[in-house]
DNA sequence: GTCTATATACGGATAGAC
DNA sequence: GTCTATCCGTATATAGAC
C-alpha cells in the first residue's frame, strides 16, 4: 500500500468531513441553509488550523479568524458558542476520523505482521493527508478543558492498545519474538507522531511519507521478527 | 550506567543553574544582592515551568506568576524586561545544559556501539532529571520569536546529527549494518522525546527511566547490529 | 442573514508611594 | 528595595442596525 493508493481507497473527502460536523452540531449551529453552512464551516476550520498551527490556538484571536475567513465576528458565533467550543469541535472531529480509519485498515488483515504493517501505514498516511488536524490535536491537547483532555488521553491509550494487541497476538502465534509489547507499541506511536509533528525536518531533506513508512516498517519488523525467517512484502 | 549513577556524575545542581542564569543576565537583572537574586530566580523559573506546563506559557498571566512565586509584579520585572524575554531565558538555559551534557557523555566513549548507548542514556537521564524544562522547551518552541525559533531548530538538528554521525561512523567501521542513518537518528530522537512528552503514560504503568532506556537501547542495537545478511531497500 | 459598534473584562507593563 | 494602583491596549462576546 502506498500513500497514493491510500488516498484513493480512504477517500477522505473534505466536503464529507464538514457535512459530518454540520449534522453533528445541527442543534447549536444557527445557520439554516446547508450549502452556506458547509462552505463557512470549511472556511472556519481551515483558517483555525492554519492560524493556530502557526502561532497557537490561544494566541489566535477571533479577529484573526474573522480576517482569514472573510466572515464577520457575528457570523462566526453562529457556528459555535465560544472559542473553546470551536477547539473541542476540531479535536473531536479529528479523533473520530482517526479511530474510524484505523479500525477500517486493520479490519482487512488477519496475519499479525500484515496487521502491524497496515496499522503503521494507515496511521502515517492519514496523518499525511490531514497533517494540520494531527498537528493541531497534538499541540493543543493540553489546552483543553478537563473533560476533553480525558477523551484525548483515552484516544492515545486506545490506539496504543491497538498496536500492543497486535504485537501480543503475534507473540502468542509464535510469529514475533518475546518482547515488551507495551513499550514497543509506545515507541511505534512516537515514531508515527514524529512524522507530523516534525514535518519541517523531513521536508528539509526531501523525505516523503512512503519512504518514511518503509523505514519504520522495516525497523519494527526487523525487531519483532528477529530470529525467524526474513519476510517478503 | 543507571539513572542514579548519572545523577551523581552529572551533578545537576539546581543552585548551579540559577547562578549561571544570574551571571549570564547580570546586566539586565536589576536585583543587586546575589543571594536574594538566586532565590527569586529559582522561584520564578520553577513557577514558570509549573504553570506553563499545565496551561501553556501564553495562557500564564503575569498575575499567575506573581501569585505562585509570592513576588509582586514590580519585582518580577526586575528579572526580565518582558514576558517574552522570560520565555527566551528558559529556552536558552535548557539548550545550553543539554548540549553540554550530551557532549560530555559522548566524549568518554570511542566505540560506536558504546557511543550510541551513552548518547541515548545521557539524553534520557538528563530529560528525566529536568523533565519540566524539556517539556517546556518542546511545547513552547513554536511560540518563540523567529530568531529563537531558528536557534531551537538548529539545536534539534544538531543533536540529530550527533546520533547520525555515530551511526555513520559505525557503518564505516563495519560494526553497524547498512541503513538510513538520517531516519534512524530521527526516530531515536522521537523515542527520547516521547519519554518526557508523554510522561503521564509511562508513569501510569510504573515504567521507570532505566527500564525505558534499556528497551530503547535494545531496540536500536538489535537493528543496527543485525549481523549476517544486510537488508535491501 | 450579515455586519458594525460596543459592553465588559483582563492582559502586560509601569510610575510612584512607602 | 518592594509593592500598589493604574494606564493603555486588546480580548471575547453580543446587541442592534441594515
Amino acid at each position: 500500500m502506498t500513500f497514493a493508493q491510500f488516498n484513493q481507497a480512504a477517500a477522505i473527502s473534505r466536503r464529507e468531513i464538514y457535512r459530518e460536523i454540520y449534522h453533528e452540531h445541527r442543534l447549536t449551529i444557527k445557520a439554516k441553509k446547508e450549502k452556506t453552512a458547509l462552505k463557512n464551516l470549511e472556511l472556519i476550520f481551515e483558517a483555525t488550523l492554519k492560524i493556530s498551527n502557526k502561532k497557537g490556538f490561544s494566541a489566535m484571536t477571533m479577529r484573526d479568524l474573522s480576517a482569514e475567513t472573510g466572515l464577520s465576528l457575528g457570523v462566526l458565533y453562529h457556528y459555535f458558542a465560544s472559542k473553546e467550543e470551536l477547539l473541542d469541535m476540531v479535536q473531536s472531529t479529528g479523533r473520530g476520523i482517526t479511530s474510524r480509519i484505523l479500525r477500517q485498515a486493520l479490519a482487512g488483515e488477519s496475519d499479525p505482521a500484515a496487521r502491524l504493517r497496515a496499522g503503521i501505514k494507515a496511521h502515517l498516511f492519514l496523518s499525511e493527508a490531514m497533517q494540520p488536524w494531527f498537528y493541531f490535536s497534538y499541540m493543543e491537547a493540553r489546552h483543553l478543558g478537563s473533560e476533553e483532555k480525558e477523551r484525548t488521553k483515552a484516544s492515545e491509550l486506545y490506539s496504543e492498545k491497538l498496536f500492543a494487541d497486535i504485537l501480543k497476538n503475534g507473540q502468542e502465534q509464535g510469529v514475533f519474538k518475546p518482547m515488551d509489547c507495551q513499550n514497543m507499541a509506545a515507541v511505534i506511536k512516537a515514531m508515527l507522531q514524529d512524522w507530523y509533528v516534525k514535518r519541517w525536518k523531513y521536508a528539509k531533506r526531501g523525505q516523503n511519507v512512503d519512504q518514511y513508512a518503509s523505514f519504520v516498517v522495516d525497523l519494527v519488523e526487523s525487531y519483532c521478527l528477529a530470529g525467524g525467517e526474513p519476510q517478503e512484502k
